[in-house]
DNA sequence: CTCAGTGTTCAGTG
DNA sequence: TCACTGAACACTGA
C-alpha cells in the first residue's frame, strides 16, 4: 500500500534488477481493469527484446523507460506491489505483498511477470486490483503524470513557491497535502506523520497557517520523506518517536503516543490519526 | 457477517 | 469553471 517512500523503494528494486538489461518475456495476467482496454499483445511487443534504459517515478506514479518508445507506466493504487523474485523480503503484510503461491510457487495475486535475459524475474502483484498500468510515448508527453504536481521529495518548491500552493485554500491542510496535483506522493500516513512532528492540527484550513508555519510543514515534509526512504520504507526502522507506530495499532483511538492520546478522526475523507494535545 | 483500508476518480453541490 | 465533499471502485483480512 504504497505512497511515495514505498514507491521509491520499489522503483530502486526495479533499477537494481532490471537497469540496462534485455527483457526476455513478459506475462501478463489479463484484467481489464488493471490493463484497461490495452491488450496483453501490446505490453509484450513494447517490452521484450527492448533494453531497459531508466526507470522513473514522480509521486507515486512509476515507469520503466526503454530504448525505444512506448515507455510502461504503473501506480500501485492501495494494495500492489513489486518485488524480485528469489530474494528476500521481510516486509510482506504490510506493504501488501504477496506471500507465494503453494502450488505456482510463483506470487499470489500475481498481475504481470518481466523476465530478463539473465534470468531475473520482476512481479507485479496487486489484490485489490486498484492499481494501473498503461503504455505510453514518455513520462514528458503522459497524460496523468502532466496531472501530477511536483515530487514531494525530489522537486518540493521552495519558500513562497511552497506557501502559494496553499495559502489562498480553504480546505483542511490535511486533503490538499493528499491533492497529488498540487504535490505528489505524499498519501495518507505521511500526511499524518508530517503533521504531527509539525504540530499542525489536520483539519485546520490551509489559509489559516502562518509562515512560519508552511516552512515548518516543508522542512517536515522533506524530514519524513527521506527518513522513510533511507530505510527502504522499511516501518520496523522508522523512528521510535513516530506516530505511524501507533495509527493501526489502536483502532479504538484508545491508544496514546508518550503521555498524549491520539486522535481518530475523518478528515479529507480519511481516517485521520492525530495528537490533538500537540497538534494546534 | 461486518467493516476498515498507505488511492484515484467522478458525480454532485455551492 | 473552480473548490470542495463524499461515494464508488474491488477485495482481503481482522
Amino acid at each position: 500500500m504504497p505512497e511515495l517512500p514505498e514507491v521509491e523503494t520499489v522503483c530502486r528494486v526495479m533499477r537494481r534488477a532490471l537497469g540496462g538489461k534485455k527483457i526476455k518475456d513478459v506475462e501478463i495476467v489479463p484484467d481489464t481493469i488493471i490493463f484497461g482496454a490495452t491488450p496483453p499483445e501490446a505490453f509484450k511487443k513494447a517490452m521484450i527484446g527492448r533494453t531497459v534504459k531508466n526507470i522513473g517515478r514522480r509521486g507515486k506514479t512509476w515507469w520503466i523507460e526503454f530504448d525505444q518508445a512506448p515507455t510502461f507506466f504503473g501506480h500501485l493504487g492501495m494494495s500492489g506491489w513489486i518485488r524480485e523474485l528469489g530474494t528476500h523480503t521481510t516486509r510482506l503484510k504490510e506493504h501488501g505483498d504477496a506471500p507465494l503461491d503453494d502450488e505456482t510457487g510463483r506470487p499470489r495475486f500475481l498481475k504481470m511477470l518481466i523476465t530478463a535475459t539473465d534470468g531475473t524475474r520482476v512481479s507485479f502483484t496487486d489484490a485489490r486490483r486498484l492499481g494501473r498500468a498503461w503504455l505510453s510515448e514518455s513520462s514528458e508527453k503522459d497524460a496523468k503524470v502532466k496531472k501530477l504536481g511536483p515530487d514531494a521529495l525530489d522537486d518540493l518548491p521552495k519558500g513562497k513557491d511552497f506557501d502559494a500552493l496553499f495559502i489562498k485554500r480553504h480546505a483542511p491542510i490535511k486533503a490538499l497535502l493528499m491533492d497529488q496535483s498540487i504535490l505528489s506522493g505524499i498519501g495518507n500516513w505521511v500526511a499524518d506523520e508530517v503533521l504531527y512532528h509539525a504540530k499542525i492540527a489536520p483539519a485546520r484550513a490551509a489559509s489559516s497557517l502562518s509562515s512560519a508555519e508552511f516552512a515548518k510543514l516543508r522542512k517536515t515534509i522533506l524530514d519524513v520523506l527521506t527518513k522513510s526512504v533511507e530505510v527502504n520504507a522499511d516501518s520496523e526502522q522508522f523512528p521510535k518517536n513516530w506516530l505511524f507506530h501507533h495509527r493501526w495499532g489502536g483502532s479504538r483511538g484508545a491508544d496514546r503516543i508518550g503521555k498524549h492520546d491520539i486522535k481518530r478522526d475523518t478528515v479529507g475523507g480519511r481516517t485521520t490519526a492525530w495528537v490533538p494535545a500537540v497538534q494546534k
